[in-house]
DNA sequence: GATTGGCACTCGAACACGGTGAGTGCCAGC
DNA sequence: GCTGGCACTCACCGTGTTCGAGTGCCAATC
């Protein structure tokens, strides 16, 4: 195992780098940090912990970088999560408090994200998985046209168009939303299909085209509003990337319009404290140079859909992890409210 | 006026120029063009398009680039609009006939306009100024708290909590749900506030404060879903910009990033034909080096909504404003179709 | 009078060159 | 095991030079 020095070594580099931006040398160590040794020393450690593998020197002759595996026992040994300040707290409580409903929330809180950490942020809508159903409400638009709107407890609302088979009526339609709302409401959407499977047969043989176009709607709906949709910011954020721009941002912002990719990249992040996936750790090489951390959130106990930011690999780690907590932690609080 | 032969140099100038994305000099444009005259003529016209401010050279002794008033004179006198391949034709219809619902129209229209033009593409929602009510739901889910459910025959869908000032019982919910309907169902937006002013006097006194509060909210989302909201897409396409990156695109992202600055550029395309502003002419300086393409697009005669491109100055105007034409006037179709 | 070929001039891009300095690796001494 | 010393490497920077595309002007031509 590497000597306490020597860890202290590659947190001062990984420190230094994140803030110049420039690979860093054994003699700028030693002015900046008290470690108590001279530059020969560093030299010395530098060279173990290069043989290791945690820095790198972009040629010969110049200082060291971190390398992914650097910034991985980094972030698990060397730094912790550095909490916000006051101020910056009861900014975040200001902010999201104004919001009105979830698309607003979500709104407030992909732009706040950005901002606390000057990248781009991610924010995941909250998951219906695990959502229950709050109501069915059923409408008829004209004699074989009804519309559908399924509301959730975590406030979102789906609509779908039904063409019925066949005319059906006013009282159908209010006997079909009674029945269906008692045997849905307050359920999770995985039960909904088999509690609802026989509801057919208790309407009269005319209607029951139209009963079962109906379910069918709804657990098409169910199905698809299990995708998770997302919301992405701060992309102007990207141009402080580095210095070698098309090349390094030109995949970032590729892959960030991909929904599907980023998903996956948020599903990724299984660690119920803190996910940080960094650099190479990434499966979709478009975002190879960089880090991705991300955090459950919800209204409860559970985690009901996650939230993050990407940004260089050469971030500061700390404070990125506690803002990114931090506000998981308020949004959580503002859905358990609403 | 310039002769005829000046325009079709600057015609020349301006389609080398878009592209090779570089100066482009006397002699390059006699052997690539056919003008049937020399250089030094050409170099003659040049001096004069330089006088009247139509091209201009970034440094001495470099080729000519067109300004944005270059551009402008081109776009007015010189290009057509570029109508699509069929076979494009047909991409885009078959591209745009797989959409299921509002959201998935507009999410596939940028997607597709932005692959189409290689730009960053913009478009509106269906606004709701001009939208009548579909329909509205009145659900009860506590004693003293509703849900207020607006359906817009655009096919969107709002959703409102109301807390209610006392208990409110089933019977009356359904009562206000009936008379609510009957008065603004098919009805502008616009028109609904004097239509339902005196409701709330037809009602039990303990239950007017709650018919208030609800019809408060009800006029509260109508006001603010006028508010329009857009779809971005296809920003990685910005990395093709210029060499000069980080502070040509840097303002372009920041501006991309607020809605308001959006609807605004949109909102000053008012040519029912097609708007296309250039450079300068754009009123938000972070696009001072962008031109826009913007062009109205509705279900009926009636344009609804708008959408377009945002690109660099140097972009080809012909081919934009083609696929620009050709996108509104499908979305168009679909959206009169559902 | 418009067009053309010729010519001198300008100036950025590309390349070569040498000096500078930060940084390294190694080694002998403490 | 730490340190100071030393020779070496190599990116970076400023300078100088060349090269060539492009220009403006002018006199000759149609």
């Amino acid at each position: 195992m590497l000597s306490e020095r020597r860890l202290e070594v590659l947190r001062a580099i990984v420190q230094d780098y994140v803030g110049t931006e420039e690979p860093v040398g054994s003699k700028a160590l030693t002015e900046r940090h008290k470690l108590g040794v001279s530059p020969a020393t560093v030299r010395n450690d530098m060279a173990v912990l290069e043989e290791e593998g945690f820095i790198a020197q972009p040629h010969t002759s110049a200082g060291r970088i971190p390398t992914d595996k650097g910034y991985r026992l980094f972030v698990d040994k060397l730094a912790g999560v550095k909490p916000l300040s006051s101020p910056e707290r009861r900014a975040i409580q200001n902010f999201l408090d104004g919001a009105v409903d979830l698309d607003d929330v979500v709104g407030r809180t992909v732009r706040l994200l950005a901002q606390l950490t000057r990248q781009v942020a991610v924010v995941q809508y909250p998951s219906l998985t695990r959502s229950t159903v709050r109501h069915v409400e059923l409408l008829s638009l004209a004699p074989a046209r009804l519309m559908l709107v399924l509301i959730t407890d975590t406030g979102r609302v789906e609509q779908r168009m039904v063409d019925c088979p066949a005319p059906f009526g006013e009282t159908s339609v209010a006997d079909l939303r009674a029945r269906l709302n008692s045997q849905v409401v307050g359920r999770r959407f995985t039960d909904v299909p088999q509690l609802v499977q026989d509801l057919p047969e208790s309407f009269d043989p005319e209607d029951r085209g139209t009963v079962s176009t109906v379910l069918s709607t709804l657990l098409e709906t169910l199905v698809e509003e299990t995708e998770e949709r997302l919301v992405i910011g701060g992309t102007a954020n990207l141009t402080r990337f580095g210095h070698d721009f098309p090349l390094t941002i030109r995949p970032v912002l590729e892959a960030l319009e991909e929904q599907v990719v980023l998903l996956k990249l948020l599903g990724e992040a299984t660690d119920p404290a803190m996910t940080v996936r960094i650099g190479h750790e990434n499966a979709h090489e478009g975002l190879n140079s960089t880090s991705v951390v991300a955090v459950g959130y919800g209204s409860g106990g559970e985690a009901v859909a996650k939230l993050g930011v990407v940004g260089p690999t050469r971030m500061d780690y700390p404070g990125t992890m506690g803002a990114v907590r931090a506000v998981a932690r308020y949004v959580g609080q503002i859905l358990a409210e609403s």
